[in-house]
DNA sequence: CTGTTAGCGCGTTCAA
DNA sequence: TTGAACGCGCTAACAG
C-alpha cells in the first residue's frame, strides 16, 4: 500500500505538505501542489480513511442496525435510498452484523459498537417499543442516530416514519366511499410503532365516519401470510360478517389465499386493501396504501446527515399515498 | 469515549499492561489481570477497532462491492447468509456505497477502496463478464476476495456459484420426462456467466435427449417481467408453437403473464419452469430449478475466510434442486 | 510557503 | 512480570 509518505519521498517534500494538497489547505506553492498531485495519480495514491478517521474522528462511515433488515423486503428498498444519499456524500455503509462481544453485553451495546467503528453517525431500523430499553446508553451518548418507524428523540437523534395514522385513516375513507360499512382488521408486528398508529387512524376514521365497530373484526398477529390466512378462516366462520378487509399487505395476500380456498371471490365476496405496497402485492393487483421506502431511507440520511452537522433534528414523517388496484369494489 | 489510556490509569499500570490482558497474552499476573479485567467491565472498555487496525492491519471488516446488490432479491438473501456466517466469526460488513472520489477514478478503484477502508477481505457480487477488466487491479493486488456467480480465479481470488449448467440440464431433463419436446428459452442476463452457462446445459441436454432444436425458441433480453411477457407474444405468434418455456423465474412469470392474457393457461396450454426460486415465484406456484442464496452467501463467506487465512480458495459449486410447483404438466 | 513535532488509540518490541 | 519507546498513516499546531 503507498502511504503518504511515500509520496512525500517521491515528491521530495515533508507529508504535512502532503496532507496540506490532499485537503486542499491553503499555504503551498502552486507548483509544489501541482507536482505532489501528479505523483499521487502515478501512483494511484489515496489517504487511508482508517488512519485519518483515527486523527479527525470522521471516518465518512455510517453505521447501520437492525433485526430484520436484510430479509425483509421493506427494509431492503430503505437501504437503497439510504445508499443513495449517503454515496453521494462520500459516505460508506458499515453493517453491524449480530457478532457479540461478550455474553455480559448481549447485543445492548449499540453505543460501544458505534465507537469502536468511529461511525459518524447511525440509522436503527425494524425496532419496537419492545427494544427500548436497549437504547439506552446510545441516546444519552452523543452519537448521531436516527430511527426508522420509533419514535424516539434526544439531542442526537431523531426518526423518520410514513404517516401511518393517516394512511390508515385513507383506507377506510376509501372502502367507506365505496358503500362498505362492516370493516375488519387484521394487524401484524405486535408491539411496533407502525402497528398502534395504524390501528388508532383506523378507529378514528370508524369513528369520524359512524361506522359500526365489532371487536370480533378485529385480529392480532405478526408480520406474515400465515397470521392472514388463519385470522381470514376465522371471520369467513363469524356470524356476523364484514364486508371488508384492512391489514399489511403481506396479511392480507394471506387473507386472499383464505378467502380463495373457501370458494369465494376478492373483490366479490370481499374488499381486501393492503399497507406497505411491497413488490409481491402487485402480482396480487392489491389495491393498498402506499408508504415511500426509498423516500424513508432518503430522509433519514438526510435528517442523519443534518444531526451531524448540528442542523436539525425534527422528525420526518412521509405521507402515504392509495394506489386502486382490483380488490376492491364498490358495494 | 474511554481508551486504553484511562483503563491504564485507573488500573494503575501501563497501557501496554492492559494490552495484553485485551488479547490475553502471557506474561501478566493474575492478579493485576483480575484488576484490569473488573476495570474494563466497569468502564464499559472495548478497544477501539480503527486504532486496533492500524497497527496489526487486521480491522475484522470485510468489504461488500455490488452494483444491484439491494434492489435485487436474489442478492438480498446471499447477504443473509454472508451476515450469518461472518457474524459468527466477528465480521462487521462494509457495503461500499457509490460513491466516487475523482472522474478519473470513476469506479474501477476497487482496490484502493479496499486497501483504503483496510477490509480484511471483499466479496464481489452482481458483476458480469463485461465487467472483468474493472478487476484488473484488485486481482493482482493481494486482497483476498471471493467472486459470486463470476470464475476468476488467483492467488488471493476465488469465486462461487450454482451448478447452473446442471441446473439446466435438470430443467430439460424433467420436460422431456413429462413428454416435452419443443422446448423455448428465454434468456436474461447477458453478459453474465449464470446465463452463459444455463444456456449451455439447456444445449447439452437438448442434443443428449435427441430434441429438436429451434432458433425461433431462443430469446434474449434483461432480467424482467417484460422480457418474459413481450418473448412469449412473440411466441405466441409463432407457427410452430413450442410446448413448453424454460426461463428465469421472474422472466417466466411474466411469460405466465402473456399466456393469461391470451386466454390461455399454464400449464394446460403451455408448461413454463424457472430457475432461481425466488419469492415471489412461490405466489405463482411455479415449477422451478431452486438455487440455494443462503448458502452462497455462506460458502462464499467461509471460502473468503480460507483465504484470508492462507487455506484453500479453491471455487465452490453448489448443487441445485428441481422444485415442482403447478406449472407444468404431462403431455 | 514549508518542515518539524506531537498526537489520535492501539500493538509490539526490548529493557529493566 | 512490567513498562518505556516506537510505529501504524494521517492531521494539526507551531516554527522557521
Amino acid at each position: 500500500m503507498v502511504t503518504i509518505n511515500d509520496i512525500a519521498k517521491k515528491a521530495k517534500v515533508s507529508k504535512s505538505t502532503v496532507s496540506k494538497v490532499i485537503n486542499n489547505y491553503s499555504g503551498v506553492g502552486d507548483d509544489t501542489k501541482e507536482k505532489v498531485l501528479k505523483i499521487m495519480k502515478e501512483n494511484n495514491y489515496w489517504p487511508n480513511s482508517v488512519a485519518r478517521s483515527l486523527s479527525t474522528k470522521k471516518s465518512y462511515t455510517i453505521g447501520i442496525f437492525g433485526p430484520q433488515i436484510l430479509n425483509n423486503f421493506f427494509f431492503r428498498e430503505v437501504f437503497e435510498g439510504i445508499e443513495a444519499v449517503m454515496g453521494d456524500k462520500g459516505y460508506d455503509l458499515l453493517y453491524f452484523t449480530n457478532k457479540q462481544w461478550d455474553e455480559s453485553w448481549v447485543d445492548y451495546s449499540y453505543k460501544e459498537k458505534c465507537e469502536n467503528r468511529n461511525v459518524d453517525g447511525v440509522i436503527m431500523m425494524g425496532y419496537g417499543k419492545v427494544n427500548i430499553a436497549q437504547f439506552d446508553r446510545l441516546l444519552k451518548s452523543e452519537i448521531p442516530s436516527v430511527f426508522i418507524d420509533l419514535d424516539l428523540v434526544g439531542s442526537n437523534t431523531s426518526y423518520v416514519t410514513s404517516d401511518n395514522t393517516g394512511g390508515a385513516r385513507k383506507a377506510v375513507e376509501y372502502l367507506a366511499k365505496l358503500g362498505h360499512k362492516k370493516i375488519a382488521m387484521i394487524r401484524g408486528l405486535n408491539g411496533f410503532k407502525v402497528s398502534t398508529d395504524r390501528f388508532v387512524g383506523f378507529q378514528q376514521s370508524i369513528k369520524a365516519l359512524n361506522l359500526p365497530y365489532n371487536s370480533k373484526w378485529m385480529f392480532d398477529g405478526d408480520y406474515s401470510m400465515e397470521t392472514g390466512y388463519q385470522s381470514m378462516k376465522k371471520i369467513l366462520r363469524l356470524e356476523e360478517q364484514p364486508t371488508a378487509i384492512f391489514a399489511e399487505d403481506l396479511i392480507a395476500i394471506g387473507a386472499i389465499k383464505a378467502i380463495r380456498e373457501a370458494g369465494l371471490n376478492v373483490p366479490e365476496d370481499y374488499s381486501v386493501i393492503g399497507f406497505d405496497s411491497i413488490e409481491v402485492g402487485r402480482h396480487y393487483h392489491l389495491t393498498t396504501i402506499a408508504q415511500d421506502q426509498i423516500g424513508l431511507g432518503e430522509a433519514a440520511s438526510k435528517l442523519l446527515l443534518n444531526i451531524i452537522d448540528q442542523k436539525s433534528f425534527s422528525p420526518i414523517i412521509l405521507p402515504t399515498r392509495l394506489i386502486i388496484g382490483e380488490t376492491c369494489r364498490e358495494i
